[in-house]
RNA sequence: CGGGGUGUAGCCUAGUGGCUAAGGCGCCUGCUUUGGGAGCAGGAGAUCGGAGGUUCAAGUCCUCUCACCCCGACCA
């Protein structure tokens, strides 16, 4: 491609808004341009490394069995209606009418297509497994898109799907995804660690999402250093002490302007785990007619600990949570700031087990400026117990009891086991061999690949610009001409495209310092550059862009010389794949 | 959906209610220049996000509205 005739420009300044480096350089370098909030187009040279990342996908799927479709990006309501998804989501899924009034979604995932087709499609056990694929747009009307291409409404992204006459079979595929997800991460060059997560709104039991870390990210990671144990903060467990010792009876106390557990404890001078945290939120439930309707939840976790809130809504069995207004806890019997489960009415308690086995624990009197000490669950108030405290940095690790660390990370992928969800409600089944009809087994399996671009410019930048590996970069060559005249830049153009290599020619009439500023900006892997200077010694200067080291290489080499460093850096990520988990 | 912020040319910005809306980058023409974002000269490009209103006079003040960004809620 000759530069003087690329689509996109190169802004010297970052648009507005650009918050993160990786962000601001795919804006500068002309790879994407925003047109609405979460909704971006893919500029020829942003379209040429998504193209690559999907290739790799593509390539890594059908090493695994996986067969490549596509499906509609607007899908008849009826199946969500059948799987009951579209009653669940919320507006995140968009709905519309088609000309004649039917109810018509944007899919947001494809599990009820997938399905739906795989219906009609399989029959029998001799059919099974099957794993199919496809790379497709996807809209989800998120209510905050942020961070540029990290999260936005309309994306790219790679699903599979599996089909299984068993659990085991099924398991099989999951393991094949996760091990397969490792080559593809690592073939793009973005190291990842695979955590155990909520499976949200996809359902199903088994879950892993695949982050990239990174201070811009926007999930929390709990890791353990010793044993290796990972996992979304989301549902991440922790060892947790318990305090139990003989049960002293409830005893109201004064306690003035104390309606935060520190103040409660510096009052009483108590530790903060001899108390109980109550926290008050709003709950959506759906009835069994799909009615929704709300309840106050108030949840019960030991003083020296937080709550989790997707763990807390899981345990509820709530659609979604709100905080609370103090008028709504009052109508229940209890008073913000000193309330507790003693007392309350009408209301579904959750207890985070370091509250149910500690003993004696000091809890809101349920009015203003009263505790009571020596509440004990059981004795004095009863509720769902669950786990619902939030891992922090230094909790006990469940496997090792080393000390937890937290971290930042972005969620490039995630595979699920679904199970039977799907394909009981859409009627997906087979015969098996005893001619009994059974419903498949199926996972689900993404890769945002927008998402992976964005990480991947997260990654590899330096002050001047974008460094993307050979594996994703658009061009692998940036070719800068400094001559004026002379026939030797476009003759070597040429010789390298027919040596296969991809090529960017910088044959515009800019100054020197415009082209370099530029190529570094773009940050091609291997730069070549010819001018007279180097010419005079019948050569051209190549360099990677990852280190700037120039060499001098004769004109006849350079060929081969260029497809050496080529090899080289795609060797290189190759290299690294055995070295994943 | 709550809180905060910003909308002036392709990009970044300036602009006490008062003359024809200003500058930098980029763009076009010509000349010069060519190993690190060149120089000179000339030029194009803006219904100041939109709609109402106040005023002799609105980019500037008021009301409404739309869009985008950030924090939170939410989410892959």
């Amino acid at each position: 491609m000759r530069m003087s005739q690329l689509f996109s420009r190169t802004l010297r300044q970052a648009p507005a808004g650009a918050e993160s480096r990786g962000y601001e350089y795919l804006l500068r370098a002309g790879f994407i341009k925003q047109l609405g909030a979460g909704i971006f187009s893919n500029l020829p040279l942003g379209f040429r490394s998504l193209k690559k990342i999907e290739d790799i996908i593509r390539d890594e799927m059908e090493r695994i069995g996986g067969q490549e479709l596509t499906m509609p990006v607007v899908n008849p309501a009826e199946i969500w209606k059948e799987t009951g998804r579209y009653y669940t989501i919320d507006k995140e899924l968009s709905r519309f009418k088609d000309r004649v009034g039917r109810d018509m979604v944007l899919a947001m995932t494809h599990e009820e297509s997938v399905t739906a087709v795989a219906a009609g499609a399989i029959d029998s056990y001799r059919q099974l497994p099957q794993l199919v694929y496809q790379i497709q747009t996807k809209w989800r009307d998120d209510p905050r898109p942020r961070a540029g291409l990290i999260r936005v409404r309309e994306f790219t992204m790679k699903d599979s799907y599996s089909f299984d006459a068993d659990h085991e079979g099924m398991v099989k595929q999951y393991e094949a995804h996760y091990d397969s997800y490792f080559r593809i991460f690592g073939r793009c060059g973005l190291s990842v660690i695979a955590v155990g997560s909520d499976s949200g709104m996809m359902g199903g039991k088994v879950a892993h999402e695949y982050m990239y870390l990174t201070s811009i990210g926007e999930d929390t990671i709990i890791l353990c250093d010793k044993c290796g144990y990972t996992a979304n903060r989301q549902v991440a467990e922790f060892a947790k002490e318990y305090y139990s010792e003989d049960m002293l009876e409830m005893q109201e106390v004064e306690t003035p302007d104390t309606p935060t557990i520190q103040a409660l404890a510096d009052f009483l001078d108590i530790p903060k785990r001899k108390t109980a945290k109550a926290v008050f939120v709003m709950g959506t439930f759906t009835d069994e007619h799909l009615q929704e309707y709300q309840k106050l939840i108030i949840a019960v976790i030991r003083g020296d600990l937080e709550i989790e809130e997707a763990k807390l809504q899981k345990a509820a069995g709530a659609k979604e949570l709100r905080g609370a207004g103090d008028e709504e806890i009052r109508s229940c019997s209890m008073e913000p700031g000193y309330g507790s489960p003693v007392g309350s009415k009408n209301c579904l308690v959750i207890v985070d087990d370091s509250a149910a086995e500690s003993s004696n624990l000091t809890a809101g009197a349920n009015k203003p400026g009263y505790h009571i000490m020596n509440t004990n669950y059981g004795r004095d108030y009863t509720g769902i117990t669950a786990d619902i405290a939030s891992a922090v940095d230094g909790e006990a690790c469940t496997v090792c009891g080393m000390p937890l660390r937290s971290s930042r990370g972005i969620e490039v992928g995630n595979i699920f086991q679904l199970g039977t969800k799907y394909s009981e409600a859409l009627d997906c089944s087979y015969q098996d061999i005893q001619g009994k009809r059974k419903p498949v087994v199926m996972g689900s399996y993404g890769i945002g690949v927008g998402r992976l671009l964005a990480c991947l410019a997260e990654e590899y930048h330096d002050e001047k610009g974008l460094i993307l590996p050979i594996s994703v970069a658009p061009y692998q060559v940036h070719l800068v001409s400094l001559m004026k005249s002379g026939e030797e830049p476009q003759q070597l153009y040429e010789k390298l495209l027919d040596a296969g290599i991809e090529v960017l020619y910088d044959d515009r009439k800019d100054s020197p310092g415009v082209k370099f500023t530029d190529a570094e900006l773009l940050g091609l892997p291997v730069q070549i550059t010819i001018g007279k200077r180097t010419l005079e010694q019948g050569a051209v200067e190549v360099s990677l862009r990852r280190d700037g080291e120039k060499e001098l290489v004769p004109l006849e080499q350079v060929t081969r010389r260029v497809q050496e460093l080529i090899d080289m850096l795609s060797q290189e990520l190759l290299d690294s794949l055995s070295e994943a988990p």
